[in-house]
DNA sequence: GCCGTTTTCGGCCCGACTGTTTTCAGTCG
């Protein structure tokens, strides 16, 4: 079992016990246990070999023996048994907003297993009959399982994309496999997908077919047929592995990458041609060996993925108006980190050395405010001393700058967490809404004005607060704050966790229409997710940003500039 | 279950908001 399958079966464990009215102190350590284990960059099993495991703060006696079995037996007794005392959707009951465990307990308690029967009984109001149950949870329940419904049967690109990439690798080190990609949605980079989209050439399908059958992760056979196998993931994620002859693996990568509007657009391009082959401008392109040589048949330049989507990107490929869109070698630092000074895992030399290792020039450290105590948020006080240990730890390397920043809480009252004398000093404020997601819109836009109007905001966090198929947005006026945004001169986040990507593709689009600069930033916790920065780059991408447009791709003494001069 | 230690068991981030409530507990972040 790899370090991610572990940290999802602690969190399993965990919540089962939770129903189960476990000590709540365990099931916290173990919740604990999943993510420092999700958090760990060398495979668990090679700790475990040396040793190392039970050294980590956090895993101690019990976890280190649970791990070691998983590790061994491949799943682990205690989660066999716990699934067998819970069925799997009072599980995602847990996952309904505004439904705590305690109302979970509740409604298993009395019976309700699936989600379907729980719904009915909000429909019927027989919730409300529950003790400690009223109306308002009936209306939370059919929301709900609304959203649940609407994300089934879909996984996060932070989900699908690590696994595809793994079995990619599998299949380019058999020897028959002469090439393997990614392509489908996946490839385009979309924010969620069903499946999982793999495309090898070889001269031996057969054997290849065969093998991936067989490969341990395939626990169910989905479909087969002569070129392609289908099979399902232990948490349900389908993968599709499709072989075809070298000569035809390009042509066939482009079109499965989609979408669907693209192809046709392609199709429709290399119909007109009228230089010379047009009949049999699909044959000629089939034999290429690099996609870019299959576009530049129809006399277009190479079109990223991410921009594959509406059909229309092929026309203004023709007339040469496709944004040069970032890369990720573009991004110069990322200026949204965590230590464990507030919530984060690592320390704040090891955030530092990560952002280095990385090659970046620069890295700003935005721990929480003192509001928000549950990530034990800095006091004035704490920051200012903060500041002076980033100060004494930049003398080691002249080359890497570090920011002294704040991730400062927007108030539930439209107060700011900090006055302004002190955001005045600070080198970069994040001002993001951690509390009171559920206000009116009225209040949320008067907390968001108070921030953007600040002369000292250099940035708004994860602009709409939304969780990818687990919390809605809060109530905001998405072109109103553009345009507020535009007209202080505020720059505005892509948050690059893939459970957030905030902002999404098509705001960050408006964005940059609107003449708004953005900053692609990790809000990493722990080193391993500064590699996160991939996906917020890739949202850009869908998004046709460049690397003007973003605060992070410039220049060290430029991003100082932009940082000092007043707003607006 | 983890940690730290007065080495054997007690304490484990916390405050605001909201409604299950009519005075406190559940949920959220």
């Amino acid at each position: 079992m790899h370090n991610q399958e572990i940290a999802w079966a602690l969190t399993e464990i965990a919540d089962l016990m939770e129903i189960l009215g476990e000590n709540p102190f365990k099931v916290r350590a173990y919740r604990k246990g999943a993510r420092i284990v999700e958090g760990i960059e060398t495979p668990v099993k090679t700790l475990s070999d040396r040793g190392q495991l039970a050294k980590i703060d956090g895993i101690g006696k019990g976890l280190c023996a649970e791990i070691d079995e998983m590790l061994e037996e491949g799943a682990s007794r205690q989660l066999q048994n716990l699934r067998e005392k819970v069925p799997p959707e009072v599980l995602d009951m847990l996952r309904l907003p505004g439904v705590g465990i305690r109302a979970v307990r509740t409604f298993f308690g009395n019976g309700y297993t699936t989600l379907d029967e729980l719904e009915e009984g909000a429909r019927k109001h027989k919730l409300r009959l529950l003790p400690g149950i009223a109306a308002k949870t009936e209306v939370a329940v059919i929301r709900g399982v609304e959203m649940l419904r609407r994300r089934s049967g879909k996984f996060g690109i932070g989900v699908a994309r690590p696994i595809a990439e793994e079995f990619v690798r599998f299949l380019q080190n058999l020897p028959e496999v002469h090439r393997a990609e990614i392509t489908g949605d996946l490839r385009r980079s979309q924010e969620v997908v069903e499946e999982i989209h793999l495309l090898a050439s070889s001269q031996e399908p057969d054997k290849i077919l065969d093998l991936i059958e067989k490969h341990p992760a395939a626990v169910k056979l989905l479909d087969d047929g002569a070129n392609f196998v289908r099979f399902q993931l232990s948490f349900g994620l389908p993968v599709q592995v499709e072989v075809v002859d070298e000569a035809e693996f390009i042509a066939r990568w482009v079109e499965s990458t989609g979408s669907q509007a693209h192809w046709a657009a392609l199709q429709e391009r290399g119909a007109k041609r009228s230089d010379g082959y047009s009949g049999d401008w699909q044959r000629f392109i089939t034999t290429q060996e690099a996609e870019i040589n299959y576009y530049r048949d129809l006399v277009l330049p190479w079109i990223p993925p991410e921009l594959r989507e509406e059909g229309s990107e092929v026309a203004f490929a023709a007339e040469g108006k496709l944004p040069e869109v970032v890369k990720i070698t573009d991004i110069r630092g990322d200026l949204h980190i965590h230590t464990h000074w507030s919530d984060g895992v690592s320390s704040l030399e090891e955030m530092i050395d990560a952002g280095r290792e990385r090659g970046y020039e620069y890295m700003a450290i935005t721990d929480h405010s003192q509001s928000l105590s549950v990530a034990r948020g800095l006091s004035e006080t704490r920051l200012r001393e903060q500041r002076q240990a980033i100060r004494n730890l930049s003398h080691r390397d002249k080359n890497f700058t570090v920011f002294s920043g704040i991730e400062m809480d927007i108030l539930p009252d439209a107060r700011l967490d900090f006055p302004d004398e002190m955001l005045r000093e600070t080198d970069l404020v994040i001002a993001s809404v951690h509390i009171g997601l559920r206000q009116e819109r009225h209040k949320v836009h008067a907390r968001l004005e108070t921030a953007l109007k600040n002369p000292h905001v250099d940035i708004i966090g994860h602009p709409t607060g939304r969780l990818i198929g687990a919390r809605e947005p809060y109530d905001v006026d998405m072109e109103w704050l553009l345009d507020l945004a535009a007209k202080t001169g505020t720059i505005l986040e892509i948050n690059s966790s893939p459970d957030r990507l905030d902002l999404a593709a098509p705001y960050a689009k408006m964005a940059k229409e609107c003449g708004i600069m953005l900053s692609i930033n990790t809000d990493s916790h722990d080193r391993a997710k500064l590699g996160d920065i991939s996906y917020g780059v890739n949202n850009a991408r869908r998004a046709g940003l460049e690397p003007k447009d973003i605060l992070n791709c410039q220049p060290l003494e430029d991003v100082k500039k932009i940082l000092a001069k007043p707003k607006g």
